[in-house]
DNA sequence: GGTGAAAAGCTTCGTGT
DNA sequence: ACACGAAGCTTTTCACC
């Protein structure tokens, strides 16, 4: 699964816009459209390329609040991570939820809601009612640096 | 702005699929082609459709390592937030920075590398070598339970 | 919101470099 | 492996109802 110098372009390409036609995709990284879609398949088929998806403005949807969350559970549980893993499932609050190692937190999620009352009612009124559920420590979005929906590929050989 | 159930139905179906022809679009949403296309390029046009990307597969790519790093600042004053701000900007590893409210930490990074001597080689050869960085914290993701590239659109009225 | 026709883009060949 | 070109098909993009 080799990826040489023009299949690099082509993703970087691909990550910053999937609406280019085949024949822009072609030109941009120096190729004609046959071989270029020959590659867009091949990458679409190793896997390398998982999916388009359309990107929305939060803002614009009135979702103005975004939290990260903190979560420590009382006990380190098969019954308990997947009663809280799937409990968080139905939940359309949680835009990604993590399983992370360190001994201040067990889960990491980033929530995004209309505003602060909707938070309190996800936090008091879904979050910490899921059993086992013992730490919560929030801190909310001031700003957005850097969201790179790309991947790093410039330092890969 | 007032959106309708057909448009939230639109808007759900390009946030899992930006692929779909719009043909294939309308049929989902029970439309017909022309007023489904009228509809994308309003949503388009009002900015609630910000651009479409395609997703790669990190572990393909060799990228198997992901990182959240929790920093704090010494001093709160602008020219540390913008020296900061602007170097990570040309760090490739950084997947996203986020400035956030706390009393423990000052931004939320999320990095993604190789390996763990890749990390290293980032949070020693990087990352600390910013003016103003004083602490530091890392947890590290063992599994990812949820990651929505979709917004919430099920609870909005 | 729907229809239909023209224009544009994509796919899949084959041939040649 | 890539470039080129043409046929056949789907999609998009308009008019207009």
């Amino acid at each position: 699964m080799g990826l040489d110098k023009i299949d690099l372009s082509i993703l970087r390409e691909l990550q910053q816009d999937s609406s280019l036609t085949n024949q822009e995709l072609a030109d941009r990284v120096g190729l004609s459209a046959s071989p270029c879609l020959r590659r867009v398949k091949a990458l679409e088929e190793s896997g390398v390329i998982d999916k388009s998806v359309t990107l929305l403005n939060q803002n614009k949807l009135g979702l103005k609040l975004t939290a990260f969350i903190q979560i420590s559970m009382d006990r380190h549980t098969p019954d308990r991570f997947e009663l809280f893993e799937s409990t968080l499932e139905s939940f359309p609050e949680v835009k990604s939820c993590s399983l992370v190692t360190g001994q201040s937190a067990d889960y990491l999620l980033e929530v995004v809601v209309e505003d602060m009352e909707r938070y309190q009612e996800f936090l008091l009124g879904k979050l910490t009612r899921i059993p086992g559920v013992t730490g919560v420590h929030s801190s909310f979005l001031l700003r957005r640096i850097i969201s790179r929906t790309s991947l790093p590929l410039d330092h890969l050989k």
